[in-house]
DNA sequence: CAAAGTTAATCAATCGATTAATTAATTAAC
DNA sequence: GTTAATTAATTAATCGATTGATTAACTTTG
């Protein structure tokens, strides 16, 4: 039955994801890794061939699909103004709900010193953003943005997820919320950010923002 | 002699500022912090106790004095608009001059599992915040600011240069521009998110964006 | 009975930390 | 001032613990 050992193997990248997420990469031992996920250490290796191999494992699973979603809102017949509504959406979606997953990526990236995981994440990572910066040049080539820096307003909204996601601590106490709790997470914090981007964005970008 | 020293423990501080912002605490081994400060590997314990008494000695060096210019900022018989001003471009200089550092405490931070030093961190860093936050409801008071999410919008401020720090590989790439090399960041990078999240604060919170 | 899956035991390497011995610098004695 | 005594600084060697990885024996599966 190979539906058995694939189950395994995906609980196994579960678990390493989170684990991962929470220690990092350094600091997640195999032992603790296999322990967590209540396996023989050395079944790590013969599934992912080393801990490298795992980490592998963890990321290639999640960062092609992504780009899949924005590339397909991109297609879409709709305003430039719509699809980056919808693009912020389904990123916000993604990282909030995956958080473990992000949080690795984002430390593994931010070590100048990296794994050549590393490279394969950044990427994926910057196809993504460049996907979302073409809405806004988009936007501005037909009229209806404003003229602004694309690139850095870019920067403003991934980062905004970012912290939120990496200052978890901070932000819990600043918004006076749990955000480790998901469901405050997901019913609180969530919309309070969708809710700001778009309105930042819409009273930056759009020209026409005095009549509503 | 107490100057020579002091010098040689700013010396090795200085060095582990750097070494562990590249390579994480976990990654950063005692040998490595001592080989690359020239000194033996002995003198980290003599001087420090431990590994950890070093990061946070490389910690406590500068958490401080961040907020002292903030209060500062805070202070002056300036508007709210001109405080959130001064207290962007103080930050950007900070952040963007001592990166690693930043890239190391973020980092820090961002774990689940953490250090007590990420404690110590997270008290100065939210009552940075607090300082911050404090303007833009004073603003809102005094009716010059829009309605908006201070809390929000502190962390999309943030967040930009986080993100900027962050991800330096990608964001490089995206911005054209080394961000690896310290006087394109200075020179071009600097200026250049400056009058991004200026221009976005202002179009975001003041009433009176139309004349110019 | 052959192949795949799983285990406990163990590998060398590296981790942070400590030791005891040695050198350099400071202080005290005269 | 010179020298002896005392403290501080520095070194190489080594500690036990833990790291990622591998082995060989064992169990399950098809």
């Amino acid at each position: 039955m190979v539906t058995k050992k694939e189950d395994k193997k995906e609980h196994i990248i579960d678990t390493a994801e989170r684990v991962f997420g929470e220690f990092g990469y350094e600091g997640a031992s195999t032992r603790l890794l296999a322990s967590e996920a209540g396996v023989n250490m050395a079944m790590l290796n013969y599934y992912f061939g080393s801990k490298d191999g795992l980490l592998r494992a963890v990321l290639e699973r999640r960062i092609s699909s992504m780009r899949a979603v924005l590339e397909d809102i991109y297609q879409q017949p709709i305003t430039n103004w719509q699809k980056l509504e919808r693009m912020i959406e389904a990123y916000l979606n993604r990282v909030l709900t995956n958080n473990c997953f992000h949080r690795l990526v984002q430390r593994e990236l931010s070590l100048a010193q990296r794994h050549d995981t590393a490279d394969l994440i950044s990427e994926h990572v910057f196809l993504n953003l460049k996907v979302m910066r073409q809405v806004i040049v988009d936007g501005m080539a037909d009229g209806t943005f404003r003229e602004v820096d694309a690139e850095m307003t870019i920067a403003s909204v991934i980062g905004t997820k970012y912290y939120l996601l990496n200052s978890t601590d901070i932000l819990s106490r600043l918004l006076n919320a749990d955000m480790q709790d998901k469901v405050q997470l997901e019913e609180v914090i969530k919309p309070r950010v969708k809710k700001h981007l778009l309105s930042l964005l819409k009273s930056y970008l759009l020209k026409q923002n005095e009549e509503k």
